[in-house]
DNA sequence: ATGCCCAATTAATCATACCTTTTGGCCTCG
DNA sequence: CGAGGCCAAAAGGTATGATTAATTGGGCAT
């Protein structure tokens, strides 16, 4: 042994060994496993992958365009500080994920949501197609069926795919570009089990509600509805995970 | 000669070959220089950048991590379509800003301002710090002294390290590390003079209460009065573009 | 004639040998 | 005795040779 890991899943392979080391050393790194500022030798890390060089410094350069690490001359592989990192990346994301900070992460995502979406539901009030719309109303009454039936994964997919839509729909690339961090916010909200067994009726009126905005082309009833979607929703998992905190 | 560029600046050098090859092939990359799907061989990046595959090869890693292309045997590095771009690389953000749809750019940005910062306003009324607090008010004096003296980059410097100060003050990482495309934003508005010569004594005020609010502790206020220094911006803004445009 | 399978070709991937730069210590000169 | 410059070693950067995998085209069988 004397590897940290064995760089192993057969798709991570398929992909590449770099994408393997890569995948392997970027969590570690966010996970903590190194103070910033502690260096690292190339050597050390091709024996301890067991790969070569080529392949550590194609990981280590990634790594570097993420802002985790920094590589200079006569000096090493320097581990660089929290500040420095490209917290919008979205491995650095996924490794935080699935890391300890979990729950840190998603209450920060949290409330970026809180303010990107109802100003993509103000757009999308303007720029919606009608395919939209109707993408829009359709999750709407998925929601509805499957929150009566208690179906939550179901649920979850819909809620996940109206909140995609209606990002998609504010005709902001920006914004759009934001639809995997929202999803991650619903999945982990689910996953945390801070939904009722049966969501809320008002919730999925609100849902109707931003719908029913869009389609009428008004910016800020749909603004506003989102708003009481994203903060009852925040309001919610801070209850969870606070209890004694206002 | 036969190369796209010579990879050239002496900083580039000094930093790398690689880095003088990303970033001459990713601002190639994103400003539509390539057709998405079309493809290119290493041995063609080779021969017009005139370094050796390693140096490519790293280049390549990288603009496959922000998904600006994709690499697969036997097949070659593929442009990939704008939706699989990731938008808030900060480099992406960079070659865009200085290629050809800064302007649609810096109005997605816009947007995204509008909402983020209101809720960093918020965040930042319960979280700021006596010393924050202290940077606030002093960026909002700078303003108001510049403001009427009529230096413009003094202003605008203090406009940035308000915003600045503000995003940190949040307390919410995510936030935070949105200040660069803040100030990108404050810094295009000045660069495209669509700035008054003497900045309008009322946005400065609403930065005051801004400031005020923060120290006070009072968020509904200061996501209040954020709300208005944003609006007014991006009204300004929009103003500016529709009009006239060469 | 069409469809499937095998092989040959081709280009990315991995490994290794060489080069450039940096830094720290030591020697010399003032 | 101190300061400055030079030299050498160490470590990352670059280039090139070896390897592997995937695609395409042709041939054979159905």
């Amino acid at each position: 042994m004397g590897r940290w890991a064995t760089v192993g899943t057969k798709d991570q392979i398929s992909a590449g060994l770099h994408a393997g080391v890569l995948d392997a050393f970027g969590a570690l790194i966010t996970s903590g496993a190194f103070p910033p500022g502690h260096v690292l030798r190339i050597e050390q890390l091709e024996d301890r992958f067991g790969v070569s060089r080529s392949v550590i410094r194609e990981a280590i350069r990634v790594l570097e365009s993420m802002g985790l690490v920094t590589s200079r001359r006569r000096v090493g592989v320097t581990i660089a500080p929290r500040t420095a990192w490209n917290l919008f990346d979205p491995r650095v994301i996924r490794w935080r994920l699935d890391g300890d900070d979990r729950d840190e992460l998603l209450s920060s995502l949290g409330h970026l949501r809180r303010g990107v979406e109802p100003v993509a539901a103000g757009l999308a009030a303007r720029h919606a197609t009608p395919e939209q719309c109707g993408m829009l109303t359709g999750a709407v009454m998925q929601m509805a069926v499957h929150g009566r039936s208690g179906d939550l994964p179901a649920y979850l997919a819909a809620d996940i795919a109206f909140h995609r839509t209606l990002l998609e729909a504010s005709g902001n690339e920006m914004l759009g570009a934001l639809t995997d961090l929202v999803a991650e916010v619903l999945a982990g909200r689910t996953h945390h089990h801070l939904m009722p067994a049966h969501p809320e009726p008002a919730a999925i009126r609100r849902h109707a509600e931003v719908a029913q905005a869009v389609q009428a082309g008004d910016p800020a009833a749909a603004e506003r509805a989102m708003r009481d979607i994203v903060e009852e929703a925040n309001r919610a998992i801070l209850a969870a995970q606070s209890p004694s905190d206002p």
